[in-house]
DNA sequence: ACAATTTGGTTGACGTGTCAACCATTCTTT
DNA sequence: AAAGAATGGTTGACACGTCAACCAAATTGT
């Protein structure tokens, strides 16, 4: 054998400094956590979720007014929409009076999967969280406020 | 008209404190952000400059430590490999008295684009985190820490 | 009232990410 | 030395995200 300390990590020092690389790692183990609970409790995909509970937040909205929101692509929430429809989860109908709007709401099977779901969601954000004084939870949501006003800089060249 | 205030928000406030919502939005603001300056100042995509400085930090390497390290997937990790060494941005060769490991470095070519777009990046960097105390960032690597340890967790149900 | 612009939503094409199967090589065990 | 397990890497299939083009409806400007 050549080494005992633990190779895998030369190079982990060197990148944790760097906080886009923390962030991004850290936001894919907390989606697929959450892609795995949502697998092995439901049939919906992460993104059926969030939707799913962005409607239930506000009883009725629509597809902009979620894309203006939450950043997800016009495209996929109308195609998610569509599947989430097709499931029966949701309903869509045109808004009073307008032809074009289309008001979103859950079914009353999709509020049930939502209640059913968000029980769960709840303990594992308690899981997260747990270790976090409210301090440091406040201090960890300024942070994040500070580093979404500085990802609006594009220029950064010469 | 209806109301002043903007009824954009209206979740806004709901979500926001639901900790992976915001690690997750932040995390594509940032990545977006990334692509859209390596677009402007090269050819790569942000997986190719992710691998590019992973290799160049240690200067030669393998695919399977980048995938240990990082989470990149294998296979992704396979493919962006080979297009790179396309690209003619790095070398990968056999390494001495193995059939089977490759050894993956920067081609001198790659080492002088990796200088140029670094320089770029480096700005970034200090201007992403230009608001922060250095007990500020501290804080925050930590809990980022915190939450990778709490994303092993895999069930919440019942 | 008309043209021009904006808005809400759909669609298609394409790139990237993810998963699992797979092969060859190397390491471990006996 | 042979069998079995583990490792390094490639590939294919498919889900998902992203971008741009597009259509119809609604709003604005003149």
């Amino acid at each position: 054998m050549q080494s005992q300390v633990p190779d895998t990590d030369r190079f982990a020092s060197e990148f944790r400094a760097v906080i886009t690389y923390r962030i991004a790692k850290t936001a894919n183990l907390l989606n697929a956590q959450a892609a795995h609970v949502l697998r092995k409790n439901s049939s919906l995909s992460l993104t059926e979720w969030r939707i799913i509970s962005l409607i239930n937040a506000v009883d009725e909205t629509t597809a902009s007014e979620i894309a203006k929101t939450t950043f997800i692509d016009k495209g996929q929430i109308s195609r998610t929409v569509r599947s989430l429809a097709d499931k029966g989860l949701l309903l869509a109908k045109h808004r009073e009076g307008s032809r074009r709007k289309i008001e979103l709401q859950l079914s009353p099977e999709g509020k049930a999967l939502h209640r059913r779901i968000v029980a769960i969601m709840t303990n594992r954000q308690r899981h997260l969280t747990s270790e976090f004084t409210s301090e440091e939870l406040a201090a960890f949501h300024s942070a994040l406020d500070k580093l979404e006003r500085a990802s609006k800089m594009r220029d950064f060249g010469e």
